[in-house]
DNA sequence: AGTTTTCTGTACCGTAAGGTACAATGAAAT
DNA sequence: ATTTCATTGTACCTTACGGTACAGAAAACT
């Protein structure tokens, strides 16, 4: 006889937060501090929980941050995935700066980008996420070269274009927008940036 | 009746280490794991020395780390202050990015750029720290801003020209190849991408 | 109603952080 | 040889970290 799993029917007391804002909070604390300078602490006071329910809900502080690192990315960071799909390549690039750029509006003080500030470099309980970060830096930059070589392929760029380079440069003009937003340059300042950065772009 | 200051005639016990040796394997510690992520175990284990010597000779951890950054600056990242000497202003530019290209050259784990990954992102005790790197960095753009505002006078640029937009994107490929040399891209990448910036130059 | 089950809050655990007291060491000065 | 005094090494301090035990609270099931 097979047994049914009973899905969503826990009975027990039902969770007094929202887990989803509640992540929202912690994102915002980890893209302050970076990974290693968030305290549990700073992070349950943000997130209104105390530490039982955190850990219940998340796991630990390495998870929490996973999951906020991927809330990050469909959130704030939705705008590179969406950019992928402007018809050339030059929009695609356009799109990823300005995305970024409007990003830092009304950014109190997480500023810049928690791919980058998350763990640039970290002690060594950080480095499991200091590496997956990086992982994820090359993960884009391969994302951008194979859309820069589709490209190629639909004459939207020359023939004999350096696709991995074309995307090394827009993963570095990117990561580099991050950090100057992260030392206080504005949100005017990085728009003319990106505006010359584009003068790179091959035709 | 005045006393001549004794300067240098202290006698007791002499210094056991090298000052400015242990100096570069703190710079070390730091670049690879930032301010935040490198402990006193790992200094003083990487330094040689131990810990009250370490006190003795450089005050604490914070001081530790604004006289490694000072060598940082004077040593490693010194291509910077040379740059500006160089004739004109796309020669100062090739000459940053050239500099800190080579200076990834054979380097193991302390990839990328102290300025940048000391502490973008840090927790409420590393706040001084994280400040000053910012100030740090906006000083460069301030410095590089002026070198191009003479190289406008000169004639060497064009009139009219955009200095501090040049300036910070300047500063944005660099911080921006710093981002990247922390996520393991290679010399001879990075050297592309740089080649590739130069191409939104004026002129 | 009572039982079960999950979440919440307090209080705590072990560990490691940055920093220091203090006695021992050893080179210079007398 | 003795005195002097900064450096060295051990051992320790306080504090804060990430993580958890346990009892109380509250919703669903019987």
């Amino acid at each position: 006889m097979l047994f049914l799993k009973r899905l969503p029917m826990p009975s027990g007391r039902i969770r007094q937060f929202d887990i989803e804002e509640a992540l929202d909070r912690a994102l915002e604390v980890f893209w302050t501090r970076g990974y290693e300078g968030s305290t549990l602490p700073e992070l349950t006071k943000a997130m209104g929980i105390n530490r039982p329910s955190l850990y219940a809900a998340f796991g630990n502080k390495e998870q929490l941050f996973r999951k906020a690192l991927d809330r990050y990315q469909t959130g704030p960071m939705s705008f590179l995935a969406d950019a992928l799909s402007k018809p050339t390549a030059r929009a695609v690039a356009e799109a990823i700066f300005s995305g970024f750029v409007r990003m830092q509006r009304d950014r109190d003080k997480a500023r810049g980008c928690l791919i980058v500030s998350g763990a640039l470099a970290a002690g060594e309980e950080a480095e499991t996420v200091r590496r997956e970060l990086a992982q994820l830096r090359q993960a884009i930059v391969k994302t951008l070269r194979e859309r820069f070589k589709g490209a190629v392929q639909d004459g939207d760029l020359p023939a004999g274009t350096d696709c991995a380079t074309l995307a090394r440069y827009t993963a570095t003009v990117l990561g580099g927008l991050a950090v100057q937003a992260a030392s206080g340059t504005t949100e005017k300042e990085l728009r003319l940036v990106s505006a010359m950065a584009m003068r790179a772009w091959p035709d």
